[in-house]
DNA sequence: TTCAAATGTTAGCATCAGCTAATAGAATAT
DNA sequence: ATATTCTATTAGCTGATGCTAACATTTGAA
């Protein structure tokens, strides 16, 4: 079953909360990311499918070794290229928004590529 | 009326085949981007109703001054990000589909910024 | 001239992913 | 204990954007 941007979103956003809370729920998810609970209910569920997740009797979203793959990996994603473009003068506010959207997008040559590149530039600055 | 990636993609496409050909009509924007015709047909007419572009009595399709704007916008993000991409160290076809993608994603601010440090890195590397 | 190929359109299907309205069940407060 | 509120789900809508099948029109070759 193949993941796209959205899923990727729910997985990631899960990841984050579980962070910051002890327990992560559909409507926290629904709160979080201003979707409505119908819309999380049908990914949460679809993600179970995929077996990206369970949800525990108390309707806790645990993620699956797969489903935390997933997020550690877009999540990594996020924060390195917002590091990056707020390195090259973006806005914290647009860094943010822009990496988002590019975090679905680049594989994982080119984000290696960028991560290179930064590692070798920091201290060149 | 707002442009998605498809229109963006649709229109970019018109202006990289009148560039190689002296008319582009649906077919060939179907052919180069391995599309059915159906589906470039209604891309077209929604392009033509949001007056991106007109369809002469030939079938030839023409820019409308928008649409050669949201044309050139998208083509230069795509050649410069590739460029980019393929400067870190990135293959070259690896650049050119991640180039693709994240050029309809990022915000001016972004682009901008990246154009800047590529012009004030280029002769330092 | 006639028949075939090329081109474009119409109709209708599928998937993705958001939404609201309505409902069911669980938790909480009075 | 009852009523309210919170949470999750079901049903069904919407819009974007790909597809095929079928058809019409035009073009071009035999």
């Amino acid at each position: 079953m193949h993941l796209q941007e959205s899923g990727e979103m729910y997985l990631e956003t899960i990841l984050i909360l579980s962070q910051r809370q002890r327990y992560v729920r559909s409507v926290d998810v629904a709160d979080y990311m201003h979707f409505s609970k119908p819309s999380v209910s049908r990914a949460v569920s679809l993600l179970k499918q995929g077996e990206y997740l369970t949800v525990n009797s108390d309707g806790f979203l645990i993620l699956t070794e797969a489903g935390r793959e997933v997020a550690e990996k877009i999540y990594e994603r996020h924060q390195v290229l917002t590091e990056l473009l707020i390195a090259i003068g973006v806005s914290d506010e647009t860094a943010e928004d822009d990496a988002c959207k590019i975090e679905h997008d680049i594989s994982d040559e080119t984000f290696l590529a960028l991560k290179r590149y930064m590692r070798d530039h920091k201290k060149a600055e």
